[in-house]
Formats: structure tokens, C-alpha cells, sequence
RNA sequence: GGCCCCGUCGUCUAGAGGCCUAGGACGCCGCCCUCUCAAGGCGGUAACGCCGGUUCGAAUCCGGUCGGGGCUACCA
């Protein structure tokens, strides 16, 4: 064991005390049963979606347990920080509604609440380890660990930081001094109790009972002695962080779990209780035959940016990654199942394949719940910052934007469901606004479905002819089946198709002319609330512009 | 390789030994409505990974096997 003269050298002089930092931080006064959960993303660019569901769901428990849900961000590795992280977290959390109740930017009584800040508290618990021995100055460099590992395989040992491979576990006091007196960096280790062959178990919340083997593997405690700041590696940090910031269940990714026992270890070493855990499944994708966990990397929706960017209504996202989670909410009509507390014990425990079709029905579904003014404030919203162009036309007219969306929908018993995502906006009612509206004027275009292009003039040219506005008294869409009734159009489905050939086409193809021109789609609203909703100068403007 | 987790329709799931001829939702297919699309109505397709055991009886319990995922970093 090294001397605590030793060991004390390696430190501040003036670090303080672990019962500094216990009575710094005071324990909680909380209700009973009051839970208190965290959610500790690591600033490396947009937050994964499946970090938008475990955040959820560490707020949901404390909210409905009459706890505390803090945010602390885990920026322990410079490597891997991006600059602009945390300004996108924030936008996610805030899109979301996923308020922590703790935060840097919150406040709170047990901050900072950003780990990098926090590097004398986890100075202050490693040096007290080392002097219990329980953990020791490592010099083996990052090339000599490659290559342990590396012989560790060949022997069909397993990789890691124990028994004979762990050659500073009991260096004598006079060669660590040397190495120290040369300037050699060194990292700390913890000395895992560890022995080959145990097997320790646990109960998660969420899966019941786990047994594994037990840790046996020294790990790094705190990062190199030479960067700039000794900061911690996770598991160092969880303990600590999670035990001073009174912490009283950690619902986290499942990836964690096989790092349970050493967290345990870990834990009993510190003298701190230990905490409940409830390792949540993560987000899952198909690829090809198989399923993986869904990438940032590889898979724009596994990001929380995509969401924001295409204007995927929070409360959809939500309310589906809710029923992921529990599928009993699944079930609940939306604002039900937003209000009622999560269930861990509910939660599946398969990670499930992120379906984004589902996402789009929901989506769809919840919008239409929504009168025209509000689509039109969030569409607003989103296009200021993602669409300006379509931001400005559609503010400056916002009465037709309103007409626009009111069709089949405002009084409507089967609202239309056509608008998933606010960028949906622009290609389904763009063609409401004239500056936008890219006039047909080409009788081929590909657009009237290969009729003749004399038939498309005729159709156009008769109709601007005998133009007559939609109006209480109008059956406006007779004027359209009379004339394809005088150019030859069958004016029943089922006569085209019984005999095709005896006809140029269906009333449908003839009524196709007139929706291109006027929509520049085949696919649209009611017509008639169309007609009415654009005006009978820019109806006939758009007629006409064929050439 | 070692250890851990998981395995019901294409997807999310209900199912905690007989209520299961396996239910619902999304998707998909068909029909109806219809000037198109969306919506809506009606109907349909489709699953307990496999093999053994326990039991009068198994999707449910046990074992094995296969498959998928995770961990095995001075990343989190």
C-alpha cells in the first residue's frame, strides 16, 4: 500500500474532504416515495431520439412520484464534445417539453451540474480510495495496453486490467515514486475486489432479476494526469455524481447493464448505498434481414434535429414514444395517455424498431384534431426557421392560408388527414398561394396523364369560357361534367371501364385537367372549396396560362 | 472468444397453464363511397424461432438449440 504522504502529493493541497462535499450537498427532504431521477447525455451533437424517451421517461417518474428530475450533462470526454451541443439539447428538451427540474440552467441545490466542473469532487473521492487502497496510480501507457490486450488474446485470456495483467495493482512505493519523479503521466485505477469465478446478482426494476459475473477488472477511475483537467471516466462519475446529487433511482440505456457489478463495487468502495436501477431497451432499426440499435451516424430520424426540421408535432413523437414504452398507453386516446405516469414495470423489455409509419398515422391523426388557426400558428413557427419563403407568403396572406386549411376540415364529420409534419405544409397546400404556384402551361405535361394535348386545351379553353364561381346555388362541378360530357368523356366510372376504348376517358381524366391546372396536382382538396377558396381571378389566371 | 439481455402477425403489442380456433393497433390487399387524393365504412392477409421435457392440458414452466442485440475503451 502507498503512503498517504505519497498518494497526497499527487493531489491539491487544499482538496477538500469527502465529508466536505456530503454536508456541501445535504441530503434531500422529499415526500415518501418521491423519486429522484436524472438524464446524463454525453454533448456530442443532437440528442438521439431514444435519449428524448429516456429523458421522458426519468421526468415522468419523478413528476408522478412527487420527485425531482435534474439534467446533468456528461462531458467528461473533450474528444468527443461538440461545440453547439448543449444549444441543441436545449432546443430538443424545450421542442419536447421535457423541463428538468435541476439544471445548470435551472438551478438546483447540488450543481454544477456539469461534470467537467465537478472535476475536484471526483479528485476528492479517488484520493480518498487511494488511501484506503482501494485504487493506485497506473503508468501503463496507451500503447502498452494495445498490446496487452493484444497477447491477452492470443493466450484466449480475457482483455482487461486484472490479476497478473495488472502490474500496477501492487507496484512497490519506491517505483511508483521514480515514475513520478520522471513526469511519467499516469491514470488511477481502481482496485476491483473482484475474484475469478464469482457471480453477483441484482434486481432491475424493469427486468427483474440479473445475475452476472462479478467485476474483476481494475478500470480507469480518472483519466490521464496530464490533460488539462483529471476528469473521470462514467462509471467513476455515476456513483459519485448520482450519490451527492441525492439520486434515488437511475433509469438508464440497457447497454449499462453488464457494468452493473462494477458500478456496485464501485458503490460499496465509496460507502455510498446503493441505487435501484431500471435499464430501459434502446431504439432499434431495421437493416435488412436484421435489427441494430438505431444510429446517429447512419439514421437521420435517429436524431432529434430530424424531428424538429420536418415539424413532427412534439405531442405525436410523444405520445408514441410513450406507447413504446408502455404499451398499454398505446391504447389511450392521445391526451389520456399523456397525462397518465408511466409503469416500469410495463415497459417491454425487447427494444422495439422505431416504426415511422406509425409515427406519420399518429401524427396525421393528432393534427386533425387541431383547428386551422393553430396549424397555422405551429406551420408558421416551424417555416420561420425552416421554409422562410414559405414563411413570409403565408403570412402575408394569412386569411387564405386559413381557407386553405379550413377545407374538409373546418365542420368537416372526417377531417383530412393530410398534414403529418409541418413540412408537409408546403407540398400539400402550396398551391393555395400564388406567389408559390409554379402555373402548368405545357398540354403535354406528364401531369394530365398522356391525353391529348388538344383535349386538355379544350378542356381549359371551355371551361374559362363558361366560367361560373362556386356560390350557395351552384353545383359547381357541373360545369366541368357537362363539358366532358360534350368532348366525348365518359361521365361514369363504369362505362369507361366496361368499354375504354369508346371513350378519350373517364370523367375523372377530363376533371384531372382542370385539378393540374388549378393545383398542379392530380391529387387535392374538395375542388369546388378550392375554387372558392382561391378566387375566380386566379381560378381562370391559372386556366389560362396553358399555351 | 467470454459474459449479459432479448425472441408472439411485416411493425408495436395483449397474453402471467385451460378463457387462444391467439385479441387489438399500424401497414398491406380487396370492396364500398367518389371528380382525384386524404379521410371514412366493410371485409381479408398474417405470428407463438426450433427441438425436447414437465403436465390431463403450454404462447405461458424447465432444458437445450438457433437467431438478434449489448458489453468486453483513459466513449458515454
Amino acid at each position: 500500500m502507498l503512503s498517504v504522504e505519497l498518494i497526497d502529493s499527487l493531489f491539491p493541497a487544499d482538496l477538500p474532504s469527502p465529508a466536505h462535499w456530503e454536508s456541501w450537498y445535504p441530503a434531500r427532504t422529499l415526500p415518501g416515495g418521491a423519486e429522484v431521477t436524472r438524464f446524463a447525455p454525453s454533448p456530442t451533437g443532437w440528442l438521439h431520439i431514444g435519449g428524448i424517451f429516456t429523458a421522458g421517461v426519468n421526468q415522468d417518474i419523478a413528476r408522478h412520484s412527487g420527485g425531482r428530475y435534474v439534467l446533468r450533462v456528461e462531458d467528461t470526454d473533450r474528444e468527443r464534445f461538440e461545440e453547439g451541443a448543449l444549444a441543441q439539447f436545449e432546443a430538443g428538451f424545450e421542442y419536447f417539453g421535457i423541463a428538468a427540474d435541476e439544471s445548470d440552467a435551472a438551478g438546483g441545490g447540488y450543481g454544477p451540474y456539469t461534470q467537467s466542473q465537478r472535476a475536484a469532487i471526483y479528485e476528492t473521492y479517488a484520493r480518498e480510495l487511494m488511501r484506503q487502497g482501494k485504487a493506485y496510480p497506473c503508468f501503463e501507457t496507451p500503447a502498452q495496453a494495445e498490446a496487452r490486450v493484444a497477447r491477452q488474446k492470443a493466450a484466449g485470456a480475457l482483455p482487461g486490467y486484472y490479476g497478473e495483467w495488472a502490474i500496477w495493482r501492487d507496484a512497490p512505493e519506491d517505483q511508483v515514486r521514480a515514475r513520478l519523479e520522471a513526469g511519467d503521466p499516469y491514470v488511477v485505477r481502481f482496485r476491483s475486489p473482484g475474484v475469478g469465478g464469482a457471480r453477483v446478482s441484482y434486481t432491475d426494476l424493469i427486468r427483474g432479476e440479473i445475475s452476472a459475473d462479478d467485476n474483476r477488472n481494475d478500470v480507469v477511475l480518472l483519466k490521464r494526469s496530464d490533460s488539462e483537467s483529471r476528469l473521470p471516466v462514467y462509471h467513476f462519475a455515476h456513483p459519485v455524481d448520482d450519490h451527492l446529487m441525492g439520486v434515488t433511482l437511475v433509469i438508464r440505456a440497457e447497454e449499462w447493464i453488464s457494468s452493473v457489478p462494477l458500478h456496485h463495487q464501485l458503490f460499496d468502495a465509496l460507502g455510498f448505498p446503493r441505487i435501484p436501477y431500471a435499464h430501459v431497451a434502446p431504439l432499434m432499426k431495421q437493416d435488412g434481414g436484421s435489427r441494430r440499435k438505431l444510429s446517429k451516424r447512419k439514421d437521420p430520424e435517429a436524431s432529434v434535429g430530424y424531428y424538429i426540421e420536418q415539424g413532427f408535432p412534439a405531442e405525436a413523437v410523444v405520445y408514441y414514444l410513450r406507447g413504446l414504452a408502455n404499451g398499454r398507453l398505446a391504447e389511450l386516446p392521445l391526451p389520456q395517455a399523456l397525462a397518465e405516469p408511466l409503469r416500469l414495470r410495463e415497459f417491454g423489455v425487447a427494444g422495439p424498431l422505431l416504426d415511422m409509419v406509425k409515427l406519420d398515422d399518429i401524427s396525421a391523426d393528432y393534427v386533425a384534431t387541431l383547428p386551422g388557426a393553430e396549424i397555422l400558428d405551429r406551420v408558421l413557427t416551424w417555416a420561420q426557421v425552416y421554409d422562410k419563403d414559405l414563411a413570409s407568403v403565408v403570412s402575408a396572406e394569412r386569411e387564405l392560408a386559413l381557407r386553405a386549411l379550413a377545407v374538409e376540415r373546418e365542420g368537416a364529420e372526417n377531417k383530412r388527414k393530410d398534414l403529418r409534419k409541418w413540412a408537409d405544409f408546403r407540398p400539400v397546400y402550396g398551391f393555395f398561394f400564388p406567389e408559390i404556384f409554379e402555373l402548368v402551361t405545357d398540354p403535354s405535361d406528364a401531369r394530365f396523364g398522356g391525353l391529348a394535348p388538344d383535349l386538355v386545351r379544350a378542356m381549359a379553353a371551355g371551361f374559362a369560357a363558361g366560367y361560373v364561381e362556386p356560390g350557395p346555388d351552384v353545383e359547381w362541378f357541373e360545369q366541368i361534367r357537362s363539358l366532358a360530357g360534350s368532348l366525348g368523356f365518359a361521365l361514369r366510372q363504369k362505362d369507361y371501364k366496361k368499354d375504354p376504348d369508346a371513350y378519350p376517358g373517364s370523367i375523372a381524366d377530363a376533371a384531372a385537367v382542370i385539378r393540374v391546372l388549378i393545383t398542379g396536382s392530380r391529387q387535392s382538396p374538395g375542388f369546388t372549396e378550392v375554387a372558392a377558396a382561391l378566387g375566380r381571378a386566379e381560378v381562370l389566371r391559372r386556366v389560362r396560362a396553358l399555351s
